[in-house]
DNA sequence: TTCCTGGCGG
DNA sequence: CCGCCAGGAA
């Protein structure tokens, strides 16, 4: 079959490579397997037994996270996602990646993605555009907070680091808009470091496989079971098989994550503020200005509640205000 | 630690 | 209806 160069038989690959060597292979990568789903099916199902056997046997230990590589990562042969972030090594393009997937999931970014690299080509561009053309173009993808974080981020990366995204996640989580998770993942996506990382996936992941039957599992339990189980050799893959597994296994099971101690449910949407929030900054990003009455009537909100979220989104910097005439900067 | 933040795909 | 490759302010 076409694009599948690199690939080696599993039958080939597994017996003959010891546990703690490492078993990805270079782009490009199998997309599907056609006419061998069955033996693929098998195959994982031998290897998940082979993890369960080793769980069982010696606890969460090497020998388990070596088995655990091996199951994501046949997975991963199988059935790798294709995204046009996962097909560059432009640090721009997967940076600009990273932040739009935090909070938002993979078809919609896919969507918005593409106009907005094309719009914004690198981070001189990024940097020097308006804040209502970069806002503009995220509308749809939510959290318009991380538009204006990642515009500032752009500006500090062309002025402090010469364009160049830093390697280092301590200096990275010094840029607006990328914390703890994001500093990690950008690391290990962009310059194919091994850090180690705890996100939703992760975590939906690793409590599936390792924490069966338990409640109010933490991320410190976790995350040395991530660090042994991660391809040192082979970041970005590793995660990518990851986030491809984590997201098959979402759709299979109960959401594992509910098993979290950091799980927490979302307010309720419709009727909230952020959802007034929205749709007054869309009404303004349509209008180009509008006066207070104007903004009210645009956002369908009573005058108390509208005073207080536009008064929010000025503090933020959303909103500018000039003559009693309000517009995005 | 807790609360707030968007919009929509599945 | 659930929850998304969380961050920042309070």
């Amino acid at each position: 079959m076409p694009g599948t160069k690199g690939y080696h038989p599993l039958q080939d690959l597994f017996p003959a490579t010891p546990l703690t060597s490492t078993f990805f292979v270079p782009l490009p990568l199998i997309l599907s397997v056609s006419g061998s789903e069955t033996t693929s099916v098998d195959e994982h199902a031998r290897l998940v037994r082979a993890f369960e056997a080793a769980l069982r046997e010696e606890g969460p230990g090497v020998e388990a996270c070596a088995r655990f590589r091996q199951v994501i990562c046949h997975y991963f042969r199988h059935h790798a996602r294709q995204m046009p972030w996962r097909e560059t090594d432009d640090p721009y393009r997967i940076f600009v990646s990273e932040v739009m997937l935090q909070q938002t999931q993979v078809e919609r970014v896919r969507k918005k993605y593409p106009e907005f690299i094309e719009r914004f080509s690198d981070f001189a561009a990024l940097a020097a555009a308006e804040q209502r053309e970069v806002l503009e173009a995220w509308q749809g993808l939510g959290y318009n907070r991380r538009a204006l974080a990642l515009r500032q981020a752009a500006q500090t990366i062309v002025r402090d680091f010469g364009g160049k995204v830093p390697d280092d996640p301590a200096v990275l989580e010094r840029l607006p808009g990328i914390g703890k998770a994001t500093a990690a993942s950008v690391a290990a996506f962009v310059h194919n470091r091994p850090t180690v990382f705890i996100e939703t996936n992760v975590r939906r992941l690793f409590i599936h496989f390792f924490f069966r039957g338990r409640e109010e599992v933490r991320d410190a339990e976790i995350l040395p079971l991530v660090a042994m189980t991660l391809d040192p050799a082979h970041p970005r893959e590793f995660y990518w098989a990851v986030m491809d597994y984590g997201t098959m296994l979402k759709k299979r099971y109960p959401n594992p994550n509910r098993r979290s101690a950091s799980y927490t449910r979302q307010a309720p949407f419709e009727g909230s503020d952020r959802q007034v929030r929205g749709r007054m900054l869309k009404a303004l990003l349509e209008h180009g200005t509008l006066s207070t009455e104007g903004l009210l009537a645009k956002g369908g909100v009573d005058e108390k509640r509208g005073t207080r979220v536009l008064k929010k989104l000025l503090a933020e910097g959303f909103v500018a205000e000039e003559e009693g005439e309000y517009r995005v900067p």
